[in-house]
DNA sequence: GTGGTCTAGACCACA
DNA sequence: GTGGTCTAGACCACA
């Protein structure tokens, strides 16, 4: 599984991780039963501290998204599938909501905001999505 | 001029003040020269402590949008306007892309993306004083 | 409001924190809306490291028991008193009913047991309540 | 010899082998100069990783409860019954004190632990292979 | 190797 | 003053 931190943002690191494997769970990506990377293996991989890291995981834990198998590490619940599918939209409109009221506040309007928008998932698109000639594939599941 | 704190939503409340002192001197609320609001006034009517409200006015000096004029308080600088507008965009586009870029990551699809915008964007629209000379565009999919 | 941690034990260090706080809810000791002892006060009376004494604090968060007031402190919420009664006997219960178990399976009889229970009871009495001429005031409420 | 491993519980489960083994020799199921179950056998028996038995079987010879006999295993010391007689009523009465210790501090009443112990004991006693002349005495309140 | 707990100490936002 | 986050590093139990 890929993860992608951003130190600033506002969202403190240990969120960016518990919403990024709530993610993987959601699209499939990570299975139940799956274990997710070490703690070590991934404070290596991603450059933070191990502690940020056992941070995220223990919150997955209260989440009931993974549980620790003694000594070899945190599997994926059966049940995270279903429920993180359900959240990620909600984590996603979440943040959506707060920066769309700010700008509305701020004077621009709606019609404008969705113009950067679009602009912004054009330009975000290429970076996330392996590129295709199909505009409709990126869309279908 | 008038503010909206939302205490949740990621960003400190010393920085959304800041951010919308900006945005109302970019949209003309606040002109060269206006005072704001003194501390002890918007902490009372913000229901904010007063530290936290230095605080995002240190920050504005610091920003070159307002000046000190002594023992009458702090006015908008004369540049202010043009540096404000300029950063307008530029500060919600920051926001926005950070959450885009979270929920494309997350594997929402980009016209499902949109589809939260206009859903957000128009349930918002009622709670937000938008003035408009075409009343239907704002809520118009 | 008192804590009492012994580092030995088998309980977790934060984990005696939680469920004394829990206990203190359940008594009454600690009401809605008052405030926790701060991490930093408690860490010195407790000569326990801050992290552990917010590493309880977040758990009793997690509980629903405490909510965070921002630069206040961590109070009370107004339905922990219900839970914390509700869930008390539980928490005693399980680590009495580990112990007991073992006892039996070590070849102890139920009556040495209850023996040794009743003796642990009155030399601890001392220590906890308040010495009472009358036997019957412990156990009324 | 029958062992009984409890993950949960707070007893590290090496631990929990060390004192079975120990209850086991008071009571005289595993004597002097008998053998303890191999490593293998055991941790097959168990389901649990040999390395923990074999950190249990280590504690054990620093205990002097048990000695290597080159290619042959572990045997039980001479002085082993005497030394575990001895201890098995100090192990048992450690943890109970300190469960009772937390409860009298949470405020449970000395007559509601006992009570609670009692209910416990006869819950627990159908469980364990009590051997009794009179088979009513255990479950009799 | 795995996670869990604890210590030590820094910096930030808020009151 | 308050809690929240993060880094750094130790030690433990278990596989």
């Amino acid at each position: 599984m890929f993860f992608s931190i951003d130190p600033q943002g506002g969202v403190a690191i240990y969120d960016q991780i518990v919403r990024q494997v709530k993610f993987a769970i959601a699209e499939g990506t990570l299975g139940p039963g799956q274990l997710l990377p070490s703690v070590r293996m991934l404070s290596q991989q991603l450059a933070i501290n191990p502690n940020t890291i056992a941070r995220a995981y223990l919150q997955l834990q209260a989440d009931e998204v993974v549980e620790s198998l003694r000594g070899r590490g945190l599997a994926v619940c059966a049940g995270a599938p279903q429920q993180c599918r359900a959240v990620r939209r909600t984590l996603i409109t979440q943040r959506l909501r707060s920066v769309l009221a700010e700008a509305l506040h701020g004077g621009l309007k709606a019609a404008e905001i969705r113009e950067i928008v679009r602009t912004e998932l054009e330009s975000l698109s290429g970076t996330v999505n392996t590129i295709s000639s199909n505009p409709g594939e990126a869309a279908s599941s």
